[in-house]
DNA sequence: CATGAATGAGGCTTCATTCAT
DNA sequence: TATGAATGAAGCCTCATTCAT
């Protein structure tokens, strides 16, 4: 299972039913996503987005105001693209313990799968905020959840979604890195799990049992 | 206790006693702290430095083979002069419980108290792999020390360091945003001795314990 | 017959009927031509090329890499030019003697009528040996020519194809200086004739025979 | 006999008995001699000069009024300390003939073996006219030496001179290339005298013929 | 005489953005 | 819609020269 699943085109293949004009947009999109994980957000120039889309450069100002503009939808589009994969896949799971653990391996393992999306994920997440609250939201609900099912010991605030937010994004960066090997989610499942208060032996077990098919799910 | 001590030439002060040459180089650490804090590493130019030091752009040469030389110069500074003063603070403690308790409260206290280090801290964080490895050098030991304590229930391993060092980062950010007022620090150590299997009551109360004259210390 | 016959545009007036790319490529040639003419290689700036060309200063990489990609291409560019003309013009003399002759004569000619192109050839010839190298090719085949038609006493090699050539380009200099006059081409191939070997009153006659019609030729 | 014979501080050490100032004059000479070989004549610079004669920035302007100045002693004093050995070693020769083959290649023996002095004078020959006006000077002499002898059959002017003299320093930039071997100076006397008349026989027999002590002479 | 820090103009290059086609 | 040439501000860096010590 390794990271080079090559697969190009993510949002570009959804609007095939689309008109010329979103198709563009898309490739757009894609091909930032593509530049973005090559270079990150700032190193990343218009043109050579539209080299990787096989455009022209003044197309780009048809479909966005600015680099900026794109620089968001981008994010969003990938944050909205996972989460409704993981809303999928989450679906009929009820325990926070198991969601929590479950959202994050399954993230990283989604984020770093897919081409491009793991490095743009972690190159916009410290600079854009949009991005960081998308996120939360989705957490904060697990960790309310787990609060109300009382196996979490600790207040939510958003001070503890960013903290354990973060640790995901950095599981990933380390992941992306080379610097953890496949393990990394179920290593910071563990870690989140502990942080909340989910007893250490239990957090272990749930973190490390094995996906289940979900692994195999919608990595596209 | 706000964030807006004043106290500019932080490095320049401490060479009055030195040639013309030092103190031209470290008023132009001073400035790029001001910069970076103010525009993220890669925003800042080196005449905005130049300009903020009241120099001419060339001048900065003189000092500096490069933009990057001086990035990095200004992070390990920054990191130094911390690490020396929470070395000074922490020498006689030796429970490490209470000294990654400890550390990061000052660490964040610190950081953030200082003008333009914690947001010049923030924003090379990510950016810099030195700055991580220098700060992940002394968290380690303290974990290890945890673990030999048997007061730490987690094997210490590069990932453990990264994922609890970034929670001290972490807080600082929310911290310097606004997003966390004071307490930021106790919660963050809170947090981490949690992640690390400190007894949720014992880490409360360790986390959140006066910090003692030490804050009163070295500040300026 | 004077040197400012006024004549601009030579490249870009070739290229009416090509894209507007092409045209201000051809533009900025002619351009280069002049600033290399007037300051030299070096010390001709991007900035002073873009200026006389009415552009502004990015401009100039959309068409050329680098400026020293424009320097070789402007070099060869009037080589190649030269190179043409003076095929077409020569292309029934068979006499090696006439040819060394005319050619030296013709070039200098040619070099110093366009305007531009004779500095811009003396201040290229010693910093592009690929200049050098060009001109010598055709140098050579004559100077063996003759040999084979046994009218030069003196073995070819690279050697003697660079001393003989920067014959050539020594005069065209003093020619551009003022130097010399008009007669700077008979004098310059009176003396490569004697120094191939060619009987001094030979040399004499063939080196200053009318040039006839060639002259009044393609010199625009 | 290879082309490395070091030797450094060649007007530095006749000053010795000179002021401190004119000691460093020389000193700045000798550096300027081995940074223009490096680099050439524009792309040295103060600095790089001045550190390689090892004094301080500003030193150069206590001693020079500009760069352009520093370049033009420099070439002169190569021109004269040349000029002086060579008056010499040709004292006492009489025949033209001979005067312009011993020229020819004790000059480039000479130039070619000198640490930085080949270099030195190719870069600077086009460059300053006052130079190549120096050389001709002596080069001039000859020429009308050999008319008056009646063994150069062509007659004696600027243009002339100018030529033949050119021939010199061609032959020296494919020496110090390494484009030519130690026979350059040898073949670029037989060429100077075949183009000023002299019979090819004798060109070539005095041109080869062993250059006698003078070779081993004032070399250093 | 000498030092070497400082200056600031100017060179090369990139890039977000506009605009005529 | 799309193109791609053009723009010009801005970034990095070098270097001749000046000046306080």
């Amino acid at each position: 299972m390794g990271l080079t699943v090559l697969q190009s085109a993510l949002f570009a293949d959804k609007t095939k039913h689309l008109g010329k004009s979103a198709r563009s947009r898309a490739r757009l999109i894609d091909a930032a996503l593509a530049v973005f994980a090559r270079e990150g957000l700032e190193a990343a120039s218009v043109s050579e987005i539209t080299r990787e889309a096989d455009m022209a450069n003044g197309t780009f100002y048809l479909h966005f105001k600015d680099k900026g503009e794109l620089t968001l939808v981008v994010a969003l589009s990938v944050a909205a693209e996972i989460a409704r994969e993981m809303d999928d896949a989450m679906a009929d799971i009820d325990d926070a313990i198991e969601r929590v653990s479950f959202g994050t391996r399954q993230f990283i393992h989604i984020a770093s799968e897919r081409l491009n999306w793991g490095w743009a994920f972690c190159r916009a997440f410290w600079v854009l905020p949009e991005l960081r609250m998308g996120a939360g939201q989705y957490l904060r609900r697990d960790l309310e959840r787990g609060v109300a099912q009382g196996v979490f010991s600790i207040p939510v605030d958003d001070f503890l979604v960013e903290m354990v937010g973060s640790l995901v994004n950095v599981a990933l960066f380390a992941r992306m890195n080379g610097t953890a090997g496949p393990e990394a989610g179920s290593k910071a499942a563990e870690m989140q799990l502990r942080l909340l208060g989910v007893d250490p032996e239990l957090a272990k077990r749930v973190a490390w049992q094995p996906l289940g098919g979900a692994l195999s799910g919608p990595t596209s």
